[in-house]
Parts: C-alpha cells; sequence; structure tokens
DNA sequence: GAACATGGTGTCATTACATCA
DNA sequence: AGTGATGTAATGACACCATGT
C-alpha cells in the first residue's frame, strides 16, 4: 500500500475518538499494538474452549490456536443460526453458513465502534457478544471487518483527493507553460527591435538558450502569480 | 537476563455466501 | 428464473507482543 504512511495521518480520525472509559485497556493504534494491559486476565478463554469435544484435546501450538478460532466460530455460527431465524440443517457441514446480522446487530455494533473501533478482548467483546446473542468471536470478526472496510474508504477517500490535488497541478502547470510562451515570444519582440541588430554574431547564434539561463544583465522577473501548489500544507490555495 | 514456547490479538488477502438490480 | 455485481461474514496466514518457564 502507497498510501500507508500518509495514511496515519488522516485515519486517525475516528480512531482518536475513543475516550477508554475502561481506562488503559484500548489498543488505539491500530497498527500493532498489543495492550499491556489487556493480556491475560485469563478467564481462560471461555467460550473458544467450548469446542473441546469435536476436536480432542491434541497438544496445543501455535496451530492450534488457529484451530481453536477457527472451531469456535464454527461453533457459534451452528449456535447462532439455530439461535435466529435462519434454518439449521443439523449438523450437515455443507460449507460455511454465513449469517445476516440484523439491523438491530449491526446497529448496536456501529455504536461500539463509534466508541471504540478496537474491542477490549476481555469486556467489551465479550459484553457485547452477550447483548447482541453472537459469539466472542462473531463480534471479533465483525470489528476486523468493519476496520477494514473504514480503511478502505480513507483510502479511496485519499486516493480522490489526490487525484484532484494532481488535475490541479497539472492545470497550473498548463498554465504556466501557456504563460512562459507568451512571455517568450514578448521578449523576442521587444529585444528583437532593440538588441537584436547591436548582438555580435557569436552572441546570436547562442540566442535559444536563453530560456535556461536568463541574462544576468537584464534579470528576468516573473510577474508575482503563484507558482507551486503544494496540497498538503496549503488547504485553501487549491481546489482540493 | 536471554532464549524459547505458548497464547492472544492484530492486519491483510481471500473466499464464500446472501442479496439485489 | 438466471446472472453478474456488490456487500460482508468468515477463514487462513502471518506478525507482534506479553507472559511463563
Amino acid at each position: 500500500m502507497g498510501f500507508h504512511s500518509f495514511a496515519a495521518n488522516t485515519q486517525l480520525v475516528l480512531e482518536l475518538g475513543l475516550n477508554s472509559s475502561s481506562s488503559a485497556s484500548i489498543p488505539q493504534n491500530p497498527s500493532k499494538i498489543s495492550n499491556p494491559t489487556t493480556h491475560h486476565h485469563h478467564h481462560p478463554s471461555l467460550t473458544l474452549a467450548l469446542s473441546g469435544d469435536s476436536c480432542g484435546g491434541s497438544s496445543f501450538s501455535n496451530a492450534s490456536v488457529k484451530r481453536e478460532r477457527e472451531v469456535a466460530s464454527e461453533e457459534s455460527e451452528r449456535v447462532n443460526t439455530s439461535g435466529t431465524d435462519q434454518e439449521d440443517e443439523d449438523g450437515s457441514v455443507s460449507g460455511r453458513k454465513k449469517l445476516r446480522l440484523t439491523k438491530a446487530q449491526s446497529g448496536l455494533l456501529e455504536e461500539a465502534f463509534k466508541l471504540h473501533t478496537n474491542l477490549n478482548p476481555q469486556k467489551q467483546k465479550q459484553e457485547l457478544a452477550k447483548d447482541l446473542k453472537l459469539k466472542p468471536r462473531q463480534v471479533e470478526v465483525w470489528f476486523q471487518n468493519r476496520r477494514a472496510r473504514t480503511k478502505l474508504k480513507q483510502t479511496e477517500v485519499e486516493c480522490d483527493y489526490l487525484k484532484k490535488c494532481c488535475d490541479t497541478l497539472k492545470d497550473e502547470n498548463r498554465r504556466l507553460r501557456q504563460e512562459v510562451e507568451e512571455l517568450k515570444a514578448e521578449k523576442v519582440s521587444t529585444t528583437s527591435q532593440t538588441v537584436y541588430m547591436q548582438l555580435p554574431a557569436a552572441t546570436l547564434s547562442m540566442c535559444p538558450s536563453y530560456e535556461h539561463m536568463p541574462n544576468p544583465k537584464t534579470p528576468f522577473t516573473m510577474p508575482p502569480k503563484p507558482h507551486f501548489l503544494n496540497p498538503f500544507t496549503t488547504s485553501s490555495s487549491a481546489a482540493c
């Protein structure tokens, strides 16, 4: 992602809104902040461990952590689909099913997301899950996806912004070039009348290069017009 | 105190399903 | 009714960090 660093300062808009009511437990930086205080208050992974019977207790490893999550979500899926108005095909493993959250559920999740884009896993996730009659894993997934959506949207906004800036700069560039051409023409016409005849032949042969090397004796000054637009420092100068 | 294992959680990319035009 | 587009729940891989040994 090329926008990563650029995105960083704008993306925070949402996240800075947190006023962690449950003090010191919300990771505020979306990237890689695991909070020292949140870890291991261990109510040892209550719901996640529920599925023990289906995957017999082999030794825990890194992979088993993943499996644990996976199984937990399967479990929750089953529970949820039977709990809501969706039909449960009763154990027939026909691929994964996908529940649609109700409006009330997603509304509540949205509210929670406005407050904290990251959940305090020990508390908020559990509580939310309980309130919504969902499994904690589902709440977790919803937040993950929601963060991803937010980020995507942000990236799109930034992309549009940069496009507009690019267009503006192109226009400005075009305008300035045109202006330079006009001024060149103007200068040529005036100098040709006054100086041209007096210049030695050697100088005349160098004439075309004046566009790169302005004559120090008769310094050419541009009219005071805006040359550069820096969209990132000046907000009012550009259209974007 | 360093090294390692384990567990929890994050991001990211992707898949799979539900819904709609 | 069939179909492609879109939205989104869910999954898998991987990384990081905290904690325990």
